[in-house]
DNA sequence: TAAAAATACTCCATAGGTATTTTAT
DNA sequence: ATAAAATACCTATGGAGTATTTTTA
């Protein structure tokens, strides 16, 4: 079964006539014989009564025809969905560093949620390196990192700037800090940022930018 | 989109492989290709990322899955309604006389409906010529009437058998009914049966036949 | 260099068309 | 005599195949 044969089908089932349906579809009268034949074929059950009239939905038929309005319906709905682009729908696959996902983040995704209420919204909560990764894979549609991050794949904004900020337990000089120890994850993206600060001796701005896959189209 | 189309973009979705989803729906590889890039323009937008290790879902692709699931779905029950006829369900329209209707056709069409819950049963009451009538327009799927009717394109069962009774205001002998003015409808089958009964002069049984479209298949 | 998709072609199955016959009113 | 469906046969579109190229890891 092919949706085209449905189509004429339904339209049959409509016009009762084989010519008529012909007409409609712009079709030839044989054609449309031959299509129901190869249905009813297809089903092992007569779909339509042969009279002198034309073409009535047998029982089975009218059954048929039920399904097959619901087919169309669906597949309206599908063009529609993917079509007419209005308000965007769907899941949407976000993933975010911790410390964002606690910090701004929520009123974020809240204030989109209630914009967009038909998109399914789904956090993964994960550390950068994991994140980017899950980009490439396509297991994310788009991550909220702290940035930037320059790669030919992905689009990347920025979305908020944030001041990091050193506490220590007694007083210390920048200077100082030089000489310590300094425990961290590795390939971690504050320390990254002291050390160039230390370098710089002076404060940073430490930007959060939003990546999301670049679509080449 | 024909639902081939269709079958080939689920696949793929799921095989993220031109070749594999080839292989597992007896294709060659370019065919794949071809049809997947026909879908993307029908729809305007691409429905997967290419890439080394070969394609997944784009957004837009994800929801045109969940679409096509439901439509491959609707098409299993389609199959299964019209092709494994195990309990019968539908619309079965039904006729009977108002004689019939209202004495032992109740109980009947009760206890048919808790047999087969998934049947709705509709009831037109109307004279007998109308049920004919309404039967040979494919109006009617089968009627109860008072019988026999013989027409080569009706199958007819006998349901119940009747007692016929005349009444009469007054002591009345069979042979002075015969030159009593009988008014009744025009072809009204009870005269009919009065009539024979007096040519008989002996009481008859009058059956209750049931009428249903002969199917030629 | 592998393993994938894309491209450029060729082929063929079958949807669709032409012409005619059959059937029932 | 008309109006419908069915049949036999033909045509051609586009789906599917073959062989090759391109791309990226």
């Amino acid at each position: 079964m092919e949706l085209k044969d449905l189509r004429i089908f339904v339209t049959l089932a409509y016009e009762e006539n084989t010519t008529k349906t012909a007409e409609v579809l712009n079709y030839v009268q044989s054609n449309i014989t031959a299509r129901i034949k190869k249905l009813e074929e297809e089903f092992q059950t007569p779909l339509f009564y042969r009279h002198s009239k034309g073409m009535t939905l047998t029982p089975k038929g009218r059954q048929l025809l039920d399904y097959a309005e619901q087919i169309f319906h669906l597949i309206d709905e599908t063009r529609h969905a993917l079509m007419d682009d209005e308000l965007p729908f769907g899941h949407l696959r976000i993933g975010t560093n911790e410390t964002t996902a606690s910090s701004k983040l929520p009123q974020l995704l809240a204030s989109y949620s209630k914009k967009y209420p038909d998109v399914e919204l789904s956090l993964r909560v994960e550390r950068t390196a994991f994140l980017l990764e899950d980009l490439f894979n396509y297991q994310l549609d788009g991550a909220f990192m702290v940035g930037p991050i320059e790669h030919p794949d992905l689009v990347s904004t920025p979305v908020f700037t944030e001041k990091l900020v050193l506490f220590s337990s007694e007083p210390i000089q920048v200077h100082d800090v030089r000489d310590k120890t300094l425990l961290t994850r590795p390939n971690d993206l504050y320390r990254e940022r002291l050390e160039s600060w230390l370098e710089d001796e002076g404060s940073i701005q430490n930007e959060l930018w939003s990546l999301t896959r670049w679509n080449p189209y």
